[in-house]
DNA sequence: TATGAATGAGTCTTCATTCAT
DNA sequence: AATGAATGAAGACTCATTCAT
């Protein structure tokens, strides 16, 4: 993401606001299916000064899949780093993840559809971030099993039927839907967790232990 | 799909070859971004021969989307119509739904992520026939709870988990993938059925009854 | 206008219904705008047999020059050879010429629109027969001024508003109009005459010397 | 007509004159079998500059037919609304046709050949202008009969023997021809006017009466 | 006689990008 | 900081024509 050197204050902020505009249009009409044109006109600019923000296309592209990675990264980091119970964990880690697909829906399309347009280091990158967070995932459910809150499941499997029931999601929810991130986040892991239990595991008081959790951090 | 009419026996045979490498490219590249002169490169043909035989670029998109919906929507219809339980047709439709994805994930990808591209009665159709199937399953759930089967569950929201978790397989299976579609959907229904089951329904006989539902139907 | 050897007794036949019909597209829409695809729909033939009939769609574009320029030539040198006043033979000339327009609509619009794309020889020949044509009505103009019918006119500009008022008939004329060629004929040669006419010459019984024409030679 | 927004001060010069140039080639070939290549050959720009000034070609169609439609209305408008006899209203209406028709040769080619490539709502414009050029000749015959001047005619005819003897001027008129509107003018207003006029009424001094009226009005 | 299949140049149009000003 | 003008390759698609069968 070259950028021209020595920019005024309102750059950036332009610049942000451009990256904002394209995600929407990427996200309705497709990256590939987006023209140039058409961005600079709902930025209200000029082809050659939108040029002297964006750089080119791809940057843009690459913007927003960082847009998704860097928060969605940073935060599994953080929670995977807590001293907190596996299970508490992917239920915390669950949530975030679908906070941010629900207040970015358009980035989130854009991040599920078009990452194929990347080229070279940037799409290297990219999947080198998205097989981290899959990591993380998985090691948090590989950490379930090992203190007997789960039976012994294939590891990736349980990791991808998590990230399926989650990351579809994009597909279906609309901006100002009826269901917030906590509470799909409760249904999901209600589910996956049943699911992958060890007969002595209590789920139950899962979400008591949610709440205390978020009690004690935020005070 | 309107075509020229009076064809050789060989035109449909050629014509269905060249929906096969189409949706090959468009899986791996997107619609928007594969060209017809790349489709006739690998078919072999030039641009003249290429539109002999497929019409437009569009008319592909929807010979795919049909590949997937038609077979889909024919298997989903039979097994809701089934004389079962609830919870074995679900389980059936499941592994259905997965041999299709896995059989033709190239199409699944073009299903997944190109249908935007359709215009005017083309994603109408398209539109009504994935709601159709949408509900095919949502009625099954609706099923499952007047059965007694599942707890009272938002329908909606059951269904959206449950198409979540196999929809999203695309994502990540290979051809040559180590799981099939039965071990999926093993895996997958055990998972969801664990979650949406009522406290006194024993889901631990299911995959008995669907062996004995195979051996009773395929004698 | 080369046609292939050894043809069956349908071919001739049918080689004309082709052109009759392509006459009518190219009315309709041109002849740079019609298709061969479209002609050969038109007529029931695949492009194949159709090419077999008529050779080149320039060959289309002849045949239809043709059966404009060759009866109308033929009528007009058999006009202006006729023993009578030249009046009355231009007369008789702008009947025949209206009814040519009249009865061929479509094929008049092919030939004052698209006579243009013909090629070489081709072209040089359509030319060479518009000249000739041409010429037949000056030198009626003349000889009806060294009758001392006409006044002395340009010679030339007399022919061209002669042809202007016939020629362009063709624009606004339907195939099933209300005037028929008899009386556009009437009406167009009074007006003319009357402004070509010298003071001593008494147009009045035009009409009845055409009847009395008619009526000898119908005889 | 839409054109983007924001352009430099050369743009509509450089607009008008790819304008010129496109009028001359269709004038020679027709509008569809002109090429978008070769029109930007002619200019001396690239396609893609070419489009940056034109639009699409049918756009270029338009302006043509504009710029024919849009001095011949405003001058029949003016001139018809004249407080003078109507026949030498229509002398006057006479000149200004012929001296548009000498002076844009080209584009009255394409005004005449052309129009029927227009499409939707430019098609229905240009045709209801046509419209009210007709009416507007028709309305000055019909005033030129019930002030006496002319015999009773059938106006719709007389119209069409006025537009046929102007309008076809355009097939055999060269760019320096011998014969200029005004000369034109008189010699079809002549022959028209002798055809038309009532046994009573004196056409020998119209010439007067105009050249009366263009010293009042050029004084 | 007639066909279906093929061609490749050609159609109009849009693309992402550059750059002098 | 921003613009208008330019490019040329690429976009999807149609064309008249050929030819083995």
């Amino acid at each position: 993401m070259p950028r021209p050197p020595g920019h005024g204050p309102g750059y950036e902020i332009k610049r942000q606001e451009i990256i904002d505009q394209a995600a929407e249009l990427f996200a309705r009409q497709g990256y590939a299916a987006t023209g140039i044109a058409e961005i600079g006109q709902v930025a209200g600019l000029a082809k050659g000064a939108l040029y002297y923000y964006i750089g080119s296309k791809e940057n843009l592209l690459v913007e927003i899949q960082d847009r998704v990675l860097r928060p969605l990264l940073a935060a599994a980091r953080r929670i995977a780093a807590l001293d907190e119970e596996p299970v508490l964990r992917l239920r915390l880690l669950s949530q975030t993840l679908l906070e941010l697909i629900l207040a970015r829906l358009d980035h989130i399309w854009v991040y599920e559809h078009d990452y194929r347009h990347l080229r070279g280091a940037n799409r290297a990158r990219l999947l080198r971030q998205r097989r981290e967070f899959e990591k993380i995932v998985q090691d948090l459910l590989i950490a379930a099993m090992d203190s007997g809150a789960f039976r012994k499941l294939d590891p990736r499997l349980a990791m991808l039927q998590f990230l399926n029931m989650h990351n579809h999601t994009y597909q279906w929810a609309k901006p100002d839907g009826d269901w917030d991130a906590e509470f799909l986040s409760r249904e999901y892991c209600a589910t996956l967790i049943s699911g992958f239990r060890s007969p002595t595991y209590d789920a139950d008081d899962l979400e008591d232990r949610v709440t205390a959790y978020r009690t004690r951090t935020t005070r």
